[in-house]
DNA sequence: GCCAACGTTGGC
DNA sequence: GCCAACGTTGGC
């Protein structure tokens, strides 16, 4: 079981957009990079990840599951990009900030602490269980 | 608003 | 196939 980390200015589709989706959730479109997309393709439904506000908040604000495996994005029309459908499954009781993720050791090596820009990251299950931690959240 | 980091593009 | 120029992202 793998985890995952996307990434979303929340001024534009925010978490409270994501749970306003329901079960269906909501395709991760949009996405035209390519370490982004390879990432969405290696995801199997039911896989989780968390959802990160960026600019605003800069803030893991969320857990998400993985509703649909990669599929053709419909807002494409070059058959190159593929995305997932993602839905909301239940907030963190505290978000975990970018800034307490730089000073706790175990995050040091996560992804989001070390290339900031890349949209839709990879996170280890030790990362994940910090961050749950973190947040005092229990898995889902 | 600035700028560093990164990815992509296109000329050679 | 290299690399300079450019555009975008996102933290600060």
């Amino acid at each position: 079981m793998a985890y995952w980390l996307f990434k979303s200015e929340p001024n534009v589709f925010s978490w409270d957009d994501l749970v306003a989706k329901g079960d269906r959730g909501e395709e991760w479109d949009g996405v035209r990079n390519y370490q982004a997309r390879n990432n969405m393709r290696a995801m199997k439904a039911g896989e989780f990840g968390l959802f990160y506000h960026s600019n605003i908040g800069k803030e893991a604000v969320g857990i998400v599951q993985v509703a649909a495996q990669a599929h053709p994005d419909s807002t494409s029309g070059d058959p190159k990009w593929d995305c997932v459908d993602i839905r909301a499954v239940k907030p963190l009781a505290r978000p975990v900030s970018l800034d307490r993720a730089k000073r706790e050791p175990a995050l040091s090596g996560m992804v989001l602490v070390n290339n900031s820009r890349l949209s839709v990251q990879p996170v280890t299950d030790g990362e994940w269980a910090a961050i749950l931690a973190l947040s005092d959240t229990e898995a889902p």
